[in-house]
DNA sequence: CGTATTTTCGTACATTGTACGATACTCTTT
DNA sequence: AAAGAGTATCGTACAATGTACGAAAATACG
């Protein structure tokens, strides 16, 4: 039966290092990090796994690809308008590419070489704070610490069992009888009278560290200025 | 030659769960996390394979331990003593021991399934914010706070191709060229003026966010108590 | 001793990344 | 249209990995 270009809906537009990169990023958020093999990613796409290596070198430099890719869907800051409104938009942006994208997260350690994209984003980020008037010195300082806290969050939000307002307490409560047993009386206390309190949200950890971590640097800046 | 119990200086003490994950340990820290295989771990135990699989019921759980043992390592603050000090004691402990554990972070992500190191050592962190006064939300806010970015900063730290101080110009320098064409300005100023300076050491971005991050804490703690 | 239990291991298999070379397809030049 | 050159796809095969299964060896205990 060698007839095969009849009905058979298999799109199989060409590939491209865009397709196979879109595909991976596709394919982790749906099965998750485990399941993205270069035979299932092949397959998703319609053709065979060896076809593949003919956009990426290996599947490591797919993944620094990948990571890029997820880079560049965080909205880039602009070095006019308020400094802090741009950083905050770039936070939020990035925590929420990273929330699309929870595997991302632990992917970005392992690569060591950052793509064009990411690049680019971290310029960005300085010429804003540079643009608001920090010193170079102290620009690099109020970068490390943003940079840090918004991947550290991250970090904690997908070890986090549970995404969303109020979804905790399902998850939680068995949790919570296993050490009722008195041996961390005080993650007991955070949990009971704080994070399964109804309409608990992480976001909102999320703002109040951000919050203060800005109004921190505002506060340094025209001594930082002088 | 069916001899084997002379000389040979091969330690076969019995094998244990502890003795396992430390050996796991040990051989991530020498050969990075992707050298860390059931076989090669065996082998450096002077066991075979299959034998590991009586203390660990597979690599994944396995895993969890290791992250936990890792934990174990931090230094746990003190609920007495000023909070300050305490908390930055154990900050400054998790560092290094993401320092001496660079693969670890990248593992923490993954683990949802925290031990019992790990959960004792949040619980007293806690219990010093609490005992600092700070309320329960505050202390919740504080504590994922402050361990997004410790996390985050472990993060970046690994994921920057040098380490210690001044070991940064051999490696920057033929990268800053290669964007020498000013296409990431901001980065390049950082990088000449900043990074490349002669003594520049990235723990002093870390002290940098943890004092500010700390004197903010301290200053709202009053509010708080209230 | 023997017997029961624990600890160690040998063999085997499925799954992964990917090296190597062959095939199919596309486009230019005649 | 034919031929040739390049490009894109793929088939086969291999080494490395986690680990299921059950056998063997070591140990503990009556």
């Amino acid at each position: 039966m060698p007839q095969e270009t009849i009905g058979t809906s298999e799109e199989r537009s060409p590939l491209s290092k865009e397709r196979v990169l879109r595909g991976a990023i596709a394919l982790a958020d749906e099965k998750g990090l485990a399941a993205l093999t270069m035979r299932s990613l092949a397959q998703e796409l319609g053709a065979k796994p060896m076809s593949l290596y003919h956009y990426v070198a290996n599947k490591d430099e797919m993944l620094d690809g990948v990571v890029d890719l997820v880079f560049s869907e965080i909205e880039l800051p602009s070095s006019a308008g308020d400094w802090r409104v741009e950083i905050r938009r770039r936070a939020d942006s990035a925590r929420q590419a990273l929330q699309r994208h929870p595997w991302a997260t632990a992917l970005m350690e392992s690569r060591t070489a950052p793509g064009p994209a990411t690049l680019r984003h971290h310029d960005a980020i300085l010429g804003t704070l540079r643009s608001a008037g920090f010193s170079v010195k102290m620009a690099a300082h109020a970068y490390a610490l943003l940079d840090a806290y918004v991947y550290g969050s991250a970090l904690q939000e997908a070890a986090l069992p549970f995404s969303g307002p109020d979804t905790v307490a399902i998850v939680a409560e068995p949790i919570v009888q296993l050490f009722a047993e008195g041996e961390y009386p005080h993650l007991m206390e955070i949990a009971t009278e704080h994070v399964l309190k109804p309409g608990y949200d992480f976001g909102d950890e999320f703002e109040f560290g951000l919050n203060l971590i800005l109004d921190a640097l505002a506060a340094a800046l025209p001594a930082d200025q002088a």
